[in-house]
DNA sequence: AGATCCGTTGACGGA
DNA sequence: ATCCGTCAACGGATC
């Protein structure tokens, strides 16, 4: 794997691609993934049962002994057996697989729209390459399928993008002193994340997905992108890196790579530049989903309210919410925000931050030129911004030197590196 | 250099 | 239900 990586940035001319179209034309180049030494089946592992007890044969301490309370009931049971049975169960419907197509599954679907094999990948209880490979013989059996980047396999290479990008860029994890995240002065408004981490916003779309992510360990990728947006660019305009944290404390399949990648797509910071397509937090979830079936299940407090108001209870008037047994603002929180005004307002910032990005990068390229002018120039600047008199707290932070994101740093290095030994 | 292309998954209204 | 065009508030990569 390390080996691919270097290849894959190697073929790229040093540098890892920063777009998936990019990445899969390298790849193409390359050619196939190696296959498992061994193919798996499912039936071999059916040989090798769990032992009756576990804790007797292995010593595993069990939850209790680590003091953390026993759920009865799981939907992730552990291990690769489990693992080869999703597979296989997946993978009996060849049309599904074939005609797979990530942006029309579903986020809000009681059971999981999508293979939901995340936690066995990140976890090592699936071999990637066991998956890669299982996919191509369903793809060679079908007329025509799906493609990336919307595709199974599509999915399977955002993995492998995203260990790329990571594998070759200093502080991937992090906004500062990371080459292409984009800087931005988010609040710091503790009471806020905790708010949005403990499922108290008031907005039960956000709040049943942080309700099943804390429950279960486990949520559809929509749903994470509704919750990134609402906590990042969206409502909350709160550092990705603290969203970043919540997923890696409570996520099965939390990964270094990905985890940071998707939370700098999903707030704009990198990957993504359309930061005019904001998720609303009552209609993005109504789409599929408008009797609210996922909400009654992890907020059971709002089980009873009509569908008309589910996903903004706040709006039902006050004989609605005494009949469906919960007052808004006592039994459940009202809406911590307004939407329509925090994501204006949020638009209007992020606006603000690429103007003066652009700048930034302009004077830069003016001091390789003439350094003395351009010191000059930028006095000016930081005169005129003075005068009007911006708002402190929105504005974005300098980049230090090197907001070109074409003129790297030095210490730009290419760490080829245990990442991937970290993830998989 | 400047135009053009195009990107995994918005919201909305209409067919 | 599902598909499609529009809106227009984007930026980077590419030629």
């Amino acid at each position: 794997m390390c080996l691919l990586l270097s290849r894959i940035i190697q073929a790229n001319g040093g540098s890892p691609p920063l777009t998936y179209k990019k990445f899969l034309h390298v790849l193409s180049v390359l050619g196939e993934p190696e296959k498992p030494c061994r193919d798996v089946s499912a039936e071999d592992f059916l040989r090798c049962p769990t032992p009756a007890d576990p804790e007797l044969a292995y010593g595993v301490p069990s939850l209790a002994d680590l003091g953390l309370e026993v759920q009865s009931e799981t939907p992730w049971p552990g291990g690769e057996t489990h693992a080869l049975q999703r597979l296989h169960t997946h993978f009996q419907s060849q049309g599904w697989v074939s005609s797979f197509s990530k942006p029309r599954t579903v986020p809000n679907s009681l059971l999981p729209s999508t293979t939901a094999l995340s936690p066995y990948l990140s976890l090592g209880c699936l071999s990637v390459r066991t998956f890669y490979h299982r996919l191509s013989s369903v793809y060679a059996q079908s007329k025509n399928h799906s493609l990336p980047p919307v595709s199974l396999q599509g999915q399977v290479l955002w993995r492998e993008f995203f260990y790329t990008v990571a594998s070759a860029t200093p502080n991937f994890t992090k906004m500062e002193g990371n080459p292409i995240c984009l800087q931005i002065h988010w609040y710091h408004e503790p009471e806020s994340l905790e708010k949005w981490r403990t499922a108290r916003t008031g907005f039960p779309w956000i709040d049943a997905i942080m309700t099943q992510l804390r429950q279960e360990g486990w949520i559809h990728h929509l749903a994470r992108h509704a919750v990134a947006c609402f906590l990042t660019r969206g409502d909350l305009w709160i550092s990705w890196e603290e969203g970043m944290k919540v997923f890696e404390e409570f996520l099965l399949d939390a990964d270094y790579s990905l985890n940071a990648g998707n939370w700098m797509w999903l707030s704009a910071s990198a990957f993504f530049h359309k930061y005019t397509r904001i998720f609303c937090p009552v209609r993005f979830g109504r789409r599929t989903d408008p009797q609210g079936q996922y909400l009654r299940k992890y907020l059971p407090v709002l089980k009873n309210f009509p569908s008309q108001y589910i996903y903004e209870p706040w709006k039902a008037p006050k004989d609605v919410q005494l009949s469906a047994g919960c007052i808004i603002g006592k039994d459940y929180p009202c809406p911590m925000v307004c939407h329509t005004e925090a994501s204006q307002r949020n638009l209007g910032l992020m606006r603000q931050v690429r103007t003066e990005q652009q700048k930034t990068a302009e004077l830069t390229r003016d001091v390789t030129d003439d350094p003395m002018e351009a010191g000059l120039k930028r006095e000016l600047q930081e005169e005129e911004e003075l005068l009007e008199g911006a708002e402190p707290r929105s504005r974005s932070k300098r980049l230090s030197g090197s907001a070109d994101h074409k003129s790297r740093p030095s210490s730009w290095t290419l760490e080829t590196v245990r990442l991937s030994e970290d993830v998989t």
